[in-house]
DNA sequence: GCCAACGTTGGC
DNA sequence: GCCAACGTTGGC
């Protein structure tokens, strides 16, 4: 398997311990939740309601999800000295075309990844590049798992924080399914997005626009067969 | 390369 | 527990 080239790390390298359950915040580990989504129920919580993220749906349960959208830079770039390129090309030339989707480093994209189940789909998207946009499609082959390298010191996603006992970060592995029939640009889906926010359209609360560097980011079924749609659409 | 957005840290 | 400083993400 790949222990290459890798994803992008994001988050802090450093942080010192997990917030485990303390404050309801939206990147709490264990409770993280889409702000702008659900809430869980009523269990824990609260504490100030408040926010205005009224959130939507009702009380009772946690949305669940069946679409994905996951950041990668298809560039070079060093980090602590290892290239962190892992483009859609290189997802491909991996045996089985499958990769683990290490070095995640941000406590909500973390908590999406747990939520994954074994064949649900996502967009590959490429990032911090020449041409941001989604490339491709991939799909859920395992299940979340701790990310091994937050253990290798030499790793630049290493965190010393964590521990075999209780990691603290995790990966699942995704397998390449197809490239898109056409590459879909960053710029033309924030047209859409700017439009359907006045009509009301399927990607007017889309998290790669309210979510800004959220790089594991969840999608409802409307926005997922929306951004499909585009395939066939000519290029904007 | 710039810099806005935003998550994290740490002083108080 | 607030919030300013700091560091990272990632488009442009």
């Amino acid at each position: 398997m790949p222990s290459r080239g890798k994803k992008r790390a994001r988050g802090p390298l450093k942080a010192t311990k997990e917030p485990d359950l303390k404050v309801a915040k939206s990147e709490t580990p264990e409770e993280g939740e889409v702000p702008a989504v659900v809430k869980k129920s009523g269990k824990i919580n609260p504490g100030k309601t408040s926010a205005g993220k009224a959130s939507a749906e009702q009380e009772g349960d946690k949305k669940t999800y069946a679409h994905w959208l996951m950041k990668s830079e298809p560039e070079s770039r060093l980090e602590k000295g290892v290239d962190v390129k892992f483009g859609i090309e290189d997802l491909k030339a991996q045996a089985n075309q499958t990769a683990c989707w290490d070095g995640v480093r941000n406590y909500q994209a973390r908590n999406f990844l747990r939520e994954m189940k074994v064949g649900q789909t996502a967009f590959f998207y490429h990032s911090n590049c020449k041409e941001p946009g989604i490339t491709g499609i991939i799909k859920v082959a395992k299940e979340a798992y701790p990310d091994h390298t937050q253990f290798e010191k030499k790793d630049p996603h290493y965190d010393a924080s964590s521990s075999k006992e209780n990691p603290k970060w995790w990966m699942v592995d995704v397998q390449f399914v197809r490239m898109t029939k056409r590459f879909l640009p960053l710029a033309e889906l924030k047209l859409h997005h700017q439009a359907h926010k006045t009509s009301g359209g399927p990607l007017k609360d889309m998290a790669l626009f309210t979510r800004q560097r959220l790089s594991v980011q969840p999608l409802t079924t409307e926005e997922f067969e929306f951004v499909l749609s585009l395939e066939e659409e000519k290029p904007h």
